[in-house]
DNA sequence: GCTTGAATAGGACGAGCGTGCTATTTTGCG
DNA sequence: CGCAAAATAGCACGCTCGTCCTATTCAAGC
């Protein structure tokens, strides 16, 4: 059995299996993956699928790298173009609540099935969390340094609201549906900012 | 086969099925619970496990209901013995912390797990959380009836900014350990309590 | 074009699952 | 005690799962 993928076939076919895992992952959780549904979803046999990650838990934590680094892109990267600030935070905001629109976040989902399950993939969920958490904090600094907001204000404070903020947003947008929450997310931002601003 | 408890035995044996349940389910989710497991906690044969629901789903259901007695009790009717208003809504943190700490909530767990697959479990989920919804807001108008948040205050975000507040805490205990998260939603919420009062 | 190795298929294995059916044990009442 | 009913056990069925082993198809380089 060959792991790693060596021809651009195989790449493409990797890339496709896990793009489809993550649609699957966003709707049924991380512990919803089996190989013998995604070979299905890809009119693929079981071996096929199986042959490009070796056991599940290593497909489980492709689809959660994979998750992470398009979170990456959409959201935090494509915040990058707005000046550090309160306006990067505002499009850090603009893009989460996009991405938690429509489908569930696997990774929100990720957290609440293996944070009482030691091993690689709670590992793999923590070291993610700790990035993003980070990557907020770092925003809100920057926000500090550009004295939009008070320089007594507590950057992994703002991070930790601004995440319970997002928290409830998922939970009642995927629970209750309508917009309702979104206009909700948004008060409780605008009062965070106002309560912070210099 | 007889589904409903007649006999004390009876009673007491399904008691104890779902104590052991709400324990499983605390730490792997709703979604982990297994008849043939559970049988193996309880040293019991399956057949005798599963004649007391009837069906997996039913096990789940009556999980959930009991789950929510639990924290009906433990957390707001221990909160009604503060006097309304701000009192009575850092009770109702208070115990939501305690209940938090320690293990995951099951609710929270159930509701990632179920927000995109319809059935009846999920019709629970979001019955039970509605009524949690409406017990805060209504908790948020008796701080207002009381004079002490400010009358344009309102009680229904309120109500969803508090319950971030818990959410990113649950999330933060669950998945980075420490005490941090504890001071931190205390912070959040004195912050929440501060811009309202009147 | 042929050959080598990667990509994929096919099938088998053992385990665990929920569930139904039929005993057997245990409980509670007259 | 004795009897009816409840509680529990034992067993079997069909299904799905992850994984392994072996064969076959396919793509890329000489």
């Amino acid at each position: 059995m060959m792991l790693a993928a060596a021809t651009p076939k195989g790449v493409a076919t990797r890339s496709a299996i896990i793009e489809r895992a993550i649609g699957q992952v966003r709707k049924q959780g991380l512990e919803s993956l089996s190989i013998g549904g995604l070979a299905q979803a890809a009119a693929m046999s079981k071996s096929g699928v199986f042959a490009h990650f070796g056991s599940r838990e290593d497909l489980q934590l492709a689809v959660l790298d994979a998750v992470a680094e398009d979170f990456s892109q959409e959201v935090l990267q494509a915040a990058f173009h707005q000046p550090r600030g309160v306006k990067r935070l505002r499009a850090i905001l603009a893009g989460w609540m996009d991405w938690t629109h429509g489908a569930g976040c696997p990774m929100i989902a990720a957290v609440i099935e293996y944070d009482d399950r030691p091993g690689t993939i709670r590992d793999r969920v923590v070291h993610w969390q700790r990035r993003l958490r980070e990557a907020l904090t770092r925003a809100a600094q920057l926000a500090i340094e550009t004295g939009e907001l008070r320089d007594d204000t507590d950057p992994a404070q703002f991070a930790f609201e601004m995440f319970g903020i997002v928290l409830v947003l998922h939970h009642d947008t995927r629970l209750f549906g309508g917009t309702d929450a979104i206009v909700r997310a948004t008060h409780a931002f605008d009062r965070l900012i106002a309560d912070h601003a210099a």
